[in-house]
DNA sequence: ATGACGGTACATTACCGA
């Protein structure tokens, strides 16, 4: 059985929630993770009228915000405070077939590479050294970990390598940290396994004139496999035209399908 | 090309995003 999956930052999940009705309807996902819901859980829309009647999430007034929302049960499996921020960033849950889904909001980092001047950057880092610790500890099996990591790690993951090398996102230190969290877990990038060539974004900057035309994307929002769990070849694709609906969120829905 | 935007809240400006 194909189980497809759908990461999405929705920027608000009050404010965009037809948005994420159309999704749900259009591309009928078996399960959808949303970052920055923005929204205490009590809160969240509800879209079982839709079909996914099973949702876990962690919620905040105003910031971050994770949800995971299903078309058949879930089972809360761990809700983890990395660095210990006191922030909504993680769930994760077990679906029917097996395989537990990690819904993942890392911090952005600020505005300035250097922990030494932007406690936020610092935060980061220490964020990604948890989930490294995590995956070391418990390697994932039958997993998938999915969400906007706020890292573009590869050159074809930012519209400008040499432009970005010091633009928080895409510097070195950071896409070392990230890269630590993949080997620690043995994580499988399905995205890039399935699309290996050239420039691939999923999210576009509210400030440009004309996002489209300009095309300084990056690659932000991820779908990672435990190596046990088989993909449905060929099955990642980033929802660009989402980018382009009414209002939208900054970030496009990323997906991929496993063989359950 | 640190931005010309856009979200939320102890709101009419401050803070955050990346």
């Amino acid at each position: 059985m194909p189980l497809t999956i759908c990461t999405w930052n929705i920027n608000s999940v009050r404010l965009r929630e037809a948005l994420v009705a159309r999704l749900l309807t259009e591309e009928a996902p078996d399960i959808l993770c949303l970052q920055e819901c923005k929204s205490p859980v009590e809160k969240i829309p509800s879209f079982e009228g839709l079909g996914y009647g099973h949702i876990i999430a962690r919620g905040q007034k105003g910031y971050n915000g994770v949800a995971i929302l299903s078309r058949q049960p879930l089972e809360e499996v761990a809700a983890h405070d990395h660095a210990g921020l006191g922030h909504a960033r993680h769930v994760a849950a077990r679906h029917p077939s097996g395989v537990t889904v990690h819904n993942y909001y890392v911090p952005a980092g600020g505005d300035v590479a250097d922990r030494e001047v932007n406690e936020k950057f610092g935060q980061k880092l220490d964020y990604l050294t948890d989930m490294r610790d995590l995956f070391s500890a418990q390697k994932p099996e039958r997993a998938v970990l999915v969400g906007d990591l706020n890292i573009a790690p590869l050159e074809d993951d930012v519209w400008s390598h040499k432009q970005l090398l010091k633009v928080v996102s895409h510097t070195p230190i950071e896409v070392a940290h990230l890269e630590d969290v993949r080997q620690a877990g043995n994580w499988v990038d399905v995205t890039r396994d399935h699309l290996p060539e050239g420039k691939l974004y999923s999210w576009w900057s509210y400030r440009a004139r004309d996002w489209s035309a300009a095309d300084k994307g990056r690659r932000l929002d991820h779908v990672w496999a435990s190596p046990d769990l088989p993909t449905v070849p060929g099955s990642s694709r980033i929802l660009r035209d989402a980018r382009g609906w009414e209002k939208p969120s900054d970030h496009a829905p990323v997906f991929a399908s496993f063989d359950v």
